[in-house]
DNA sequence: GTGTCATCTTGTCAATGGCAAGATAGGATC
DNA sequence: GATCCTATCTTGCCATTGACAAGATGACAC
């Protein structure tokens, strides 16, 4: 199941996404390198560039799969915000690759139509899970607000714990963490 | 007061930080050349190595002037937590070159004793504005969690808005903005 | 005036991104 | 089956970059 032999490669365009997950999981978006990638796959340095033309087409190709995913986790998370903001942060975490590139925009072409299609899919699912929010405070509260308050947190914890900011009494588990820190939010 | 002739510069060292600053501000972290903030200071490409090492040490450096200037700037907002938010966000913008070095530790040394000092510092700062919150509810507040659930609500915010992620209707003042969501988690 | 040392320059190397031109093969058409 | 067509991949090249080595310069102490 490995039909990497022969001049054509078979799925590199996949093996290139793969592996650049992989390689930026192990040293983080900026030190991405093509060839690196190229080398990974088996194949020449100049095999990227049929495919995504550049750097930035490959990571934009990265960031449409990766606000594909998190829409995807949204709606398995359930109606529940606590879930979904618990599973935004899991995304975060188990897809760090994918998050990290997703809001970074200076690294892709974020005004490309499939981005904005699959962030605004993702989107949806997220102000979604906030409508289902009863009114807070006997319905004083305001729904846009409460919508950006709620992404700003759980993005925000998401944010500090991939870059190790965070205290070490917070624990190794990001979603038990990200439950009791969100409930200050949601109770 | 420009002494820039001359085989020695007089204060390369903060001119190169000041063309880090303004480089990253137009480009990003990612795309940051030592050998274009030579050029910026007028001086030979292998200067900057002298009095940082390399790049991550010139950002290392970047890092521990922006955590204090962090530290600073949360001082000067007063007592308030929600001022201290609103002060944290607003860092963010007009600091934007330090901020997002300063949390992207694969970009520097992040266990650098300089740093985790600076760092320190802003943190302390933050917590001492947490403590001064009112315990919610009658007292039931977990005060690490509070301070947590501010951290990542300012944090996120932050964050969010310097990728351009965050929808139109939020307006374009980022103080006011904050506040207004800040203030879900604080009043 | 002399020596010392921080500061800065020139020169070099390997690695990278991107481009151009060519090689290969998979599949459609006849 | 032969031929063409096109997507896919390779080789070769160039400018730029980060890093290192060795040397030039000059500020400052003595």
């Amino acid at each position: 199941m490995t039909p990497t032999r022969g001049y054509h490669h078979g799925d590199l365009r996949r093996a290139l996404l793969d592996a650049a997950v992989e390689a930026i999981g192990e040293s983080g978006p900026a030190a991405l390198s093509l060839r690196d990638l190229a080398r990974r796959a088996g194949v020449s340095h100049a095999a990227p560039a049929h495919h995504f033309g550049d750097k930035a087409g490959l990571l934009t190709a990265l960031a449409v799969q990766g606000f594909d995913l998190l829409a995807g986790t949204l709606r398995d998370a359930g109606d529940d915000l606590l879930a979904a903001g618990v599973a935004y942060v899991d995304f975060a975490v188990r897809h760090r690759a994918h998050f990290e590139v997703m809001f970074r925009p200076e690294l892709y072409r974020a005004h490309d139509p499939e981005v904005r299609a699959a962030s605004d899919r993702a989107g949806g699912v997220l102000r979604e899970r906030v409508a289902g929010l009863p009114a807070r405070d006997g319905g004083a509260g305001d729904p846009g607000r409460d919508a950006l308050a709620a992404w700003a947190i759980v993005h925000g914890f998401a944010t500090l714990w991939l870059a190790g900011a965070l205290p070490p009494r917070v624990g190794d588990e990001p979603r038990e963490a990200a439950r009791h820190v969100i409930s200050r939010l949601v109770e």
